[in-house]
DNA sequence: TACCTGATATACAAAAATAGATGAACAGGA
DNA sequence: TCCTGTTCATCTATTTTTGTATATCAGGTA
């Protein structure tokens, strides 16, 4: 076995690979040609000892212990993003990548108009938005800024804690023309409700705070949040959304305003390693600003 | 400015350069040559569309942006050596290296046997300490596998609850035929104490719990464990220390053992993304046996 | 079957990166 | 003051890497 440490460009070559399903995709994909992403993975091999790819007509197929190195080269493929967006935003100012980090339906339908203001401001200001819930995103450095609705736990991260986003239980009113207005809340239960497909923490703490929930068969299931807001919008039955959003359109009604009422805590997220630096200061201060104005600080 | 993504190779050379201070020792320590380093420092200055460093006939001095990119290089290095680790330890086994990061006196006063058992039954297990306190080694891939203090709340790691390691005032023989035997807790304020030299939250709780602590002027103030151990050993005056350390010597002598008694909670904390990975998941049983039998479970 | 489109592998030429040698600038010590 | 050891910058030859063109193979489709 070599002793030399591989080219970190490999490393590169190797996600690309891996993601790209073939050498001759990686290639297209990183500016190269196949024989020289064909080289680089020869060369990995030959470095670790071992085969990352079966090679086929086909493409490439990921070995196991290729895919045991997945999750690092992913890292690593965040950090070095990471660096170049610190690099460019280096120069004193406003300027530079910021890629914030928000659920669904906060970076569609909060957001926007918060980041078009902040972009008004700071015309040298890049602005991304990464739709995700992992919390560990930021520790990753998959992004600079969140918007989470659970607290962090690390040390390492700088927290705003902005308030709870009302949600509440609402339909469209096509919908409950044709169905009735729910007069009790037992009524729920014989009609046509949106729910959450798979079970996650957030599920679980409406559970807790109304049982009848449990009872419950949803018509429709999506995990999107945003996709339950569509199908809310389109009169397809009952579900849970942000307060807000709702009143947004005067056709969608609020029910059992004062039976359910779920704040939905919201933080503002940074990694300490960025507080200096304007871009995410100065996105972070407008996150918490608009973040605060709308839930009508 | 550049549209393209620099080599991630630049990334080392620039790191390096920011530890060895000059191009030339960049390039010693890389295997290269002094002008290769200064063009890839002079590429990623090109790039980025800042200086990184001021050149000097004495050196390279590192600038603010160079000093904000810092934090990243290093884990993208940290990431980087990860990788090599799991690659290496590829092939079904436990082989390749695994690298363990504990506090200074755990690694050197108690690891060392079990460590060296480990290494007996899987021969091609090479075995890395680090020795830190920093919670944050294991999400910055920094260490495989720690031994900790304090109960991680990443739910990306793997912890194992070892139990309390007692913690105990002693003082040598030598120590306590000169100046005496105290007799009741409070004749402590006029002995020779050992204590730390920066506050921390382990400091914190010790105060909590004999609020006496408070009162007492270290005349030995160290924020090495270690060098407290030492202390105590050389017959300095009386110090808190594992009492299963001090049982090793049979001129260390216990005081006040009913009325001072401090278990050390002990974790041993691994990835998650590690577990499954034959040399960690080795490793992790091996302390997490060693270090039960150690505090007589 | 014939043909088209995708894939990888190989041979050779072009381009790029590297090493080596040299010069100039500076710091420290005799 | 001069010598020595360090630094970085520059120029050129060489090595390495990359790209181009081509061969080969597998899987659809007319």
């Amino acid at each position: 076995m070599n002793r030399t440490e591989p080219s970190w460009d490999f490393y590169r070559t190797f996600l690309t690979v891996l993601q790209e399903g073939s050498l001759s995709a990686a290639a297209r994909e990183l500016g190269l040609t196949q024989p020289t992403i064909g080289r680089h993975i020869d060369a990995l091999e030959a470095r670790i000892g071992f085969q990352l790819f079966i090679r086929s007509p086909q493409g490439l197929i990921p070995t196991e212990a290729a895919a045991d190195l997945r999750p690092h080269a992913e890292q690593l493929a965040a950090n070095a993003a990471a660096l170049l967006r610190t690099a460019t935003g280096q120069g004193g100012g406003v300027r530079g990548t910021v890629r914030i980090s928000a659920s669904e339906v906060i970076g569609i339908e909060v957001l926007p108009p918060m980041l078009a203001a902040l972009s008004d401001r700071h015309p040298d200001l890049v602005i991304e938005l990464s739709l995700s819930d992992a919390v560990e995103d930021l520790l990753r450095q998959e992004a600079d800024i969140a918007v989470r609705m659970v607290e962090p736990q690390q040390d390492a991260l700088i927290t705003r804690r902005i308030g709870g986003i009302p949600l509440g239980l609402h339909a469209h009113r096509r919908y409950l023309d044709k169905h009735g207005i729910p007069d009790k809340l037992e009524d729920l239960l014989q009609h046509r409700t949106i729910g959450f497909d798979r079970e996650s923490a957030f599920v679980r703490a409406i559970r807790k705070r109304v049982p009848l929930i449990e009872l419950m068969r949803p018509s429709f299931r999506a995990d999107s949040n945003l996709a339950q807001l569509a199908a809310i919008r389109a009169g397809f039955g009952i579900g849970v959304c942000q307060v807000e959003l709702a009143r947004r359109d005067p056709d969608i009604v609020r029910l059992f305003e004062n039976e359910f009422a779920l704040p939905l805590e919201t933080f503002v997220v940074m990694h300490e390693n960025l507080k200096t630096t304007p871009r995410c200061r100065a996105t972070f201060d407008a996150l918490v600003e608009g973040l605060l104005a709308y839930i009508g600080r």
